[in-house]
Formats: structure tokens, C-alpha cells, sequence
DNA sequence: GAGCAAGGATAGTGCCACTATCTTTCTATG
DNA sequence: CATAGAAAGATAGTGGCACTATCCTTGCTC
């Protein structure tokens, strides 16, 4: 097909077509003629993801790009490149500088993550993942306002969210191609983030119409 | 304190403070002289709540404006309060038109997942949830990408969820003050977002190392 | 072979979150 | 008392981002 219907049955203009694929985001089409580009299913199917990535995911052109390529590197094995893929989707946060007083508790607050999720709970997490730093930053912001977060709920957390997790990869091994996979683990990874948050706040709603039931 | 002195206490740059007042996202302080302005540790825990809602929560201005706003309005009583904030929260989704056919899978499977959350789990929730919407989005994006997300995991992920809500509202319900309360609301409901997806991610690469052993 | 539509390149647009500058006002100091 | 200097506030500017409008070339069609 041609970008015009490319652009049709897809419902993306075709100026952002094109702009995708200036940014590298989707493959560029067999060139049949100066004036004349073919597409396939393929790249229909991409396009459709990238639009999710974008909207529903929330994600910047750049890093929908990156999370794209490296998922696509054949210099990878089947299961780094699941890692890899997860490893560069934001949030990216930057540990604070190591010598001022926030930098200390920073550091201090992440060993003791690590140390609940690796030594109580026994999960098999490298030093390095970016979530880490993601909770770090998160759990220091609600410090510094004052809510404190117990290491008890955070294990509560961490407990409920384990067998979702677990539902999740049996869901992405069911996909024997690696490029399959790949594409659900990006898939499942960001969009299922906003059915997890959305969930979370209807069940507040529900408990507190419990709570304080309304007149 | 001067604004200087905010500004130095808080890290955020006088420039951006200014902004934030004039944006209306921080009350004015009290004006000394023309050339003095007083502010108070509200001011600077406030700004530190600004900061928080716009980096870890990934707010825009205008969206962190709008539920510091109706959280502190008066016209409506606790309950409506905390809702009405929580309601404000991004992400907002718009249905697609009715009269195309994607508006009708949308709408349909709206009413699925507000069954199996109200009859089936007995949830109490509001019909027009935005979070509802949210959901709904983000699972006929999943659908269009050809993730089919049966009911039944949907139900899991609830249920998972729920005790998690429970000991969030719980917390909210220590504050007496309703302006501590609301800020309560609003701190916990978007900053611990990121700590739940974090925790997700950190339990997908656990799951990942049982099932696939690294060399 | 004239018209016209598709592709590709390039420059422009609108929004957002700041940020730099300018002016006014006050106060501290010689 | 004069004046330098700093804080507030107003206003205009900046840089990044995600497109988007325009122009030009090419080649198919009638």
C-alpha cells in the first residue's frame, strides 16, 4: 500500500508519517519509484504501536525511537533484549550528587530498597535497573513532604504486585518469535500502566464510598 | 522569608517561583513593601509539593494549578473534595464520536469492564470516573494491537489492587485537617504511582531471571 | 505532453516551561 | 541627603518538542 492509505487506515496524517519516519521510528517503505513507496502490514501494525507508545503510553518521540531500535538489535539475546527494551523506557531519573546531604539519604534510602527486595524478598534484581532509581526518587520525594513510607507497606506492595508480574511474562513467553516478544514486552510493559493506575484509583473510589458513604 | 530565601530553602530557581505565582500554583506571599514580599513554611512546603507533582508525577502546570485549586475549594465538603481531586488528575481520555464504529467497541467494552468492577466485584464506583475512561483507552489500544485482555485478568489485577487502596485511604484518614488531608490525597494518589510501577517493573525482571537463568 | 497526485525535503507553527531583562521601589551606607 | 544596590513585579524572549504546511521533483495517466 501507499502512505496515502497508510495513513487512512491507520488514522495517523500522512505529514506524521512522514515525520516518523525522518525520526527513524518506522521503517522506511520499499522505494518502487521516485513517487512512489510500498508498505505492508507490518508497517501498519508498527505504526498502530507507536501511536500507543505516544498517547497511551506517554512516551517522547526520542524514547519511543531508542525503545524501537534496541528491541530490534540483533547483537542481543532473546532475553536481554526483553531486559534492554524495559531498561530504556522512562522514567530516567539521575541520582542526586554524591556530596551533598540529599545525595547521602538518597543512597541510603536505595541500599535499603535493595536490601528489602533482594535479601527479604529474595528477588534476583541487577544493582543497576533504573526502577530502582525511579522508587528511590519517588519514596525521597514523599520523605521530604513528610510521608514517610514504611518499609512494611512498601513490602505490601511489592507482595501484591508479584503474581500480576508473573501472569505478565507467561503472557510474553506464549510468543515464540523475538520480535514478537519483544514487541509485547514494550506493549505490555507501557500499556498496561495505565490499566494498573486506572484500576488503582477506582478501587480508592470504592473504598471510600465505604468510608464515608454519601448522603 | 524573602522569596530569595524560598527560593534558596527549595532549591527551585527565583525565576520559576515567580512563574509559579504568577501561574497561580503558589498563593501569593504577604506583601511587606513594594519591594518585600513574606513567606512562610506553607509557602515552602507548597513549592515543594509543585515541585514534586510536576516531576515525579509528570504534571503540567496548568493540570498541577487545577487540582491545587479545587482541593483547597471550599463549596465542597471532604468527601467531594477528595474526590473532586483525585477526578482531576491526568491523564483525561475522550471517548471516540458514537456514530463511528470504533466509538461502538469503545462504549461496549466500557460497559464490560464497569459490570465485572460493579456486579461482578461489587466495586461502588461513579459512572463517570475518568479512570473508567483511562481504562477503557488503554484496553481497546491493547485490543487494536491484537492483546486481547480477558476479563478474568482484568478481575486479577483488581483484586490484587484492592488491599493496596485500602491501606492508602486508611493513611489519608489520619489527617483531621481537611487541607492536610487533601494534600494527603493528591501526594499519595500521584506519587506513589511511580513506586507501583516501579515495583511492577522490578518484579518483571525477577520473574524474568527464574525463567530465563543468565549464563 | 499536460495535468496532477505522490514522495521527499525544508521551513514554519503552536504550545509549554521556564528564563533573561527591564523598571520600579525601597533601604542601607557614606 | 544622595546614591548604590538589591528585591519585586511585569514583559518579552528562549529552547525543545511534536507536528504541519509548503514547495519541488518525479512519473503515471489520459
Amino acid at each position: 500500500m501507499q502512505l496515502s492509505e497508510l495513513s487512512r487506515r491507520s488514522g495517523v496524517s500522512a505529514a506524521s508519517i512522514k515525520y516518523y519516519l525522518r525520526e527513524g521510528l518506522l521503517p522506511p517503505g520499499v522505494t518502487v519509484s521516485a513517487r512512489k513507496a510500498e508498505y505492508d502490514e507490518d508497517h501498519l501494525r508498527r505504526l498502530r504501536l507507536i501511536r500507543a507508545l505516544l498517547t497511551v503510553g506517554g512516551m517522547s518521540v526520542a524514547q519511543a525511537r531508542d525503545v524501537l531500535a534496541a528491541s530490534h538489535d540483533p547483537a542481543f539475546d532473546r532475553h536481554t533484549r526483553l531486559g534492554v527494551a524495559q531498561y530504556l523506557l522512562p522514567p530516567h531519573v539521575t541520582a542526586p550528587p554524591e556530596d551533598t546531604p540529599e545525595g547521602a539519604t538518597w543512597r541510603e534510602r536505595r541500599g535499603e530498597v535493595l536490601t528489602l527486595l533482594r535479601d527479604d524478598l529474595g528477588w534476583q534484581i541487577h544493582d543497576g535497573a533504573p526502577a530502582l532509581d525511579a522508587l528511590t526518587e519517588a519514596l525521597t520525594t514523599l520523605d521530604s513532604l513528610g510521608y514517610a513510607t514504611a518499609t512494611a507497606s512498601l513490602r505490601d506492595y511489592a507482595v501484591a504486585l508479584r503474581p500480576i508480574a508473573e501472569k505478565e511474562l507467561a503472557i510474553v513467553d506464549e510468543h515464540p518469535a523475538i520480535d514478537e516478544a519483544i514487541e509485547a514486552v514494550v506493549a505490555h510493559t507501557v500499556l498496561y500502566e495505565p490499566v494498573l493506575l486506572s484500576l488503582r484509583r477506582l478501587a480508592h473510589e470504592d473504598v471510600s464510598a465505604r468510608l464515608h458513604p454519601p448522603a
